[in-house]
RNA sequence: GCGUCCGUAGCUCAGCUGGAUAGAGCACCUGCCUUCUAAGCAGGGUGUCGAGAGUUCGAAUCUCUCCGGGCGUACCA
């Protein structure tokens, strides 16, 4: 990475001047803390870091520190220029070289790195109830997940994602009946959802339910034949379980199917029945309780979280005997704890963020750091449709996550969750992700590619020799026919800055996926590919690739294959499309 | 009330471990296709960085107060 790599130099030579003393005042003790970055304006260079903060050890004046560091530095390979307290750095075009042929050598591989260090993730998202079909922000929480699971599993992290499905509690009964009353309309029985508002809070009155009744019938002809008969006007215990079980299944796999076709993939669907089953609900009840951090109140069992950093204490038990949700989530986290995970990385929604202290709470108490716990909290996303933002509520009909791809394409449905920083709260412009105009940035990343892929077709078709597309070179252009020196020294200005640009964010690339593996933001990846489309769409009007000159040719080929694989890259890394023709 | 996220160009947002004239996309205007895809490029201007105070050689960035908006504040999940 070139930004480290000026770094270092810059840090060397301040180690080696602090040791003989010869930086003003600057000591070994001195803790300083430096930075590299690309100018904002690059007349001053390609890369500089700011040395202004070391005056304050060095008591010499920011420009003066700059040069005494500066003529410690051995330059080869690049230029060095003082301004104020910026050392500045400008590459020479063999490292420009160099970094073509890397990418050509590493291909999709370019940037994968190790600052995960193998750390032991699981990776909990969406999380959502099996009772009904995701909504927009499921969608948000499923894009970002899944991009930011492979971002960091290219960046060396053991990542494993899960998804809890909260199958256990209250809800499922509610789906349950909810279902058995649609059933009984298919079969022509005279029932209704109660009018009263309240009551019909304790079903799903939403439409979805309808087309799993018909489904239901068609599949167990008999027993909808016998759930007809026996109705006499209360729910059937024993149908009722069987329905519910079919419903809960039922709307498992539609979600799942969704998932899949949206192209975020689990390793595990950790269902929270599973939990109670197996005793671990109770375990887990036991071992607090042997912490002694278990109390008993109002005829409720009480977990003593406000003395773990928690506002006030939570109820475990209910007093009618039942759990509350966040006993099985505990349970849930001490599982994944004991699976051997070190980092437990979980994407909420911002109306869940009231829960995070009792959960570190939990982590604490179970004898584990508290900071293994990581919440993500994600903001919420607004729909706007026609320039009006429309709220989810009672009186509009829900937008699913089902409708909106239909309606935008899993690509850009994808681009358009993964673009926000998490923190922000998103409004999904549904005619704006629908364009194929020039405001739809998925289109204008995605075009670069097929542009560049079209590059190549046209070489491979002219210059079988040069550019080779056998099957197990995929227009991989013959780098032995190739002359870089000639990029560089064309007459044309705007050709060789436009063309180093385009080299320079090349490389940038390395960055920019530490950043988001580090960070866990994956709009930084986005954001780069809209720049490095940018960049290379000026490398194409300034530079005509398929010239005359055959060594040049060749070389602007390998630089239009480079910029194929590093889109592909990032674009595989959030899992959107790169079509070869558009 | 308390907690939390946000408030930067007409709109949507970057920048926020303090540093070189505050950036990008869209929208708007003007040019550029007999030449590798015009879903493109070139040029054109815009900011009391919500307000105020403080820390600092230096603040959009850190601290405090206030204002505005979202979310939360259950023996619901």
């Amino acid at each position: 990475m070139l930004r480290e790599f000026f770094l270092n130099e810059v840090k060397t030579a301040v180690s080696l001047l602090v040791k003989d003393k010869k930086l003003g005042q600057m000591s070994l003790e001195d803790n300083y803390n430096l930075q590299s970055e690309i100018p904002k304006n690059s007349q001053f260079g390609d890369f500089a870091v700011n040395v202004s903060s070391l005056s304050r050890y060095t008591k010499l004046a920011p420009a003066k520190t700059a040069e005494i560091i500066a003529s410690e530095i051995n330059k080869s390979g690049f230029e060095i220029n003082v301004t104020a307290g910026f050392i500045n750095f400008k590459i020479s075009s063999s490292m420009l070289n160099k970094i073509i042929n890397e990418i050509l050598e590493k291909k999709l591989d370019y940037a994968k790195n190790n600052v995960g260090k193998g750390e032991k993730v699981i990776l909990e998202y969406v999380s959502a109830n099996p009772t009904g079909p995701f909504h927009i922000g499921h969608g948000r929480w499923a894009a970002m997940g899944s991009a930011l699971a492979n971002i960091m599993k290219y960046s060396g992290y053991d990542v494993y994602q899960e998804f809890y499905i909260n199958d256990a509690g209250s809800q499922i009964q509610k789906l349950g009946k909810s279902l058995y009353i649609r059933i009984l309309q298919e079969l022509g029985i005279e029932i209704d959802f109660p009018s009263d508002e309240e009551e019909a809070k304790n079903f799903y009155t939403g439409e979805f339910l309808i087309p799993v009744a018909k489904e239901f019938i068609e599949a167990e002809k008999e027993r909808a034949k016998t759930i007809k008969n026996i109705w006499t006007g209360d729910f059937n215990e024993e149908q009722l379980k069987y329905i519910s079980k079919y419903a809960r299944l039922k709307m498992l796999a539609k979600q799942q199917a969704l998932l899949k076709n949206f192209r975020t993939f689990f390793d595990n669907f950790f269902s929270e029945i599973t939990l109670h089953e197996s005793g671990k609900v109770e375990n887990c009840i036991k071992k607090l309780q042997e912490l002694g951090v278990l109390y008993e109140k109002d005829g409720a069992i009480w977990f003593a979280s406000s003395k773990y950093g928690d506002e006030k204490d939570r109820v475990i038990k209910k007093s009618d005997g039942a759990y509350t949700y966040l006993t099985a989530d505990i349970a849930y986290h001490y599982d994944k704890l004991q699976r051997g995970f070190t980092k437990l990385l979980n994407i909420w929604g911002a109306d869940h963020h009231g829960y995070i202290p009792r959960m570190r709470a939990a982590v604490e108490v179970l004898g584990y750091n508290p900071d293994s716990l990581e919440v993500l909290l994600g903001q919420l996303v607004n729909l706007v449709i026609n320039g009006e933002e429309v709220r989810m509520g009672k009186r509009t009909k829900m937008v699913t996550l089902d409708d909106l791809i239909d309606e935008v394409g899993v690509d850009a449905t994808r681009y358009w969750m993964i673009m926000k920083s998490i923190d922000t709260t998103l409004d999904f412009d549904i005619e704006l992700a629908k364009s194929k105009t020039d405001d739809n940035p998925v289109f204008y990343v995605q075009y670069a590619h097929a542009r560049a892929c079209s590059i190549l077709r046209n070489a491979s078709a002219d210059k079988p020799d040069i550019i080779n597309n056998t099957i197990q070179k995929g227009f991989e252009p013959d780098l032995s026919k190739a002359d870089f020196n000639l990029i560089w020294i064309a007459d044309d200005e705007k050709s060789v800055e436009t063309t180093k640009k385009l080299i320079l964010k090349l490389e940038e690339y390395k960055f920019v996926v530490q950043s988001a593996a580090k960070n866990k933001t994956p709009y930084l990846v986005t954001k780069y590919l809209q720049e490095l489309a940018c960049d290379f769409h000026k490398f194409y009007t300034f530079s005509k690739v398929l010239v005359e000159n055959e060594k040049l040719m060749c070389a602007r080929l390998s630089v239009v294959k480079a910029v194929i694989l590093i889109l592909k890259s990032a674009m595989n890394l959030i899992a959107v499309d790169t079509p070869e023709k558009m």
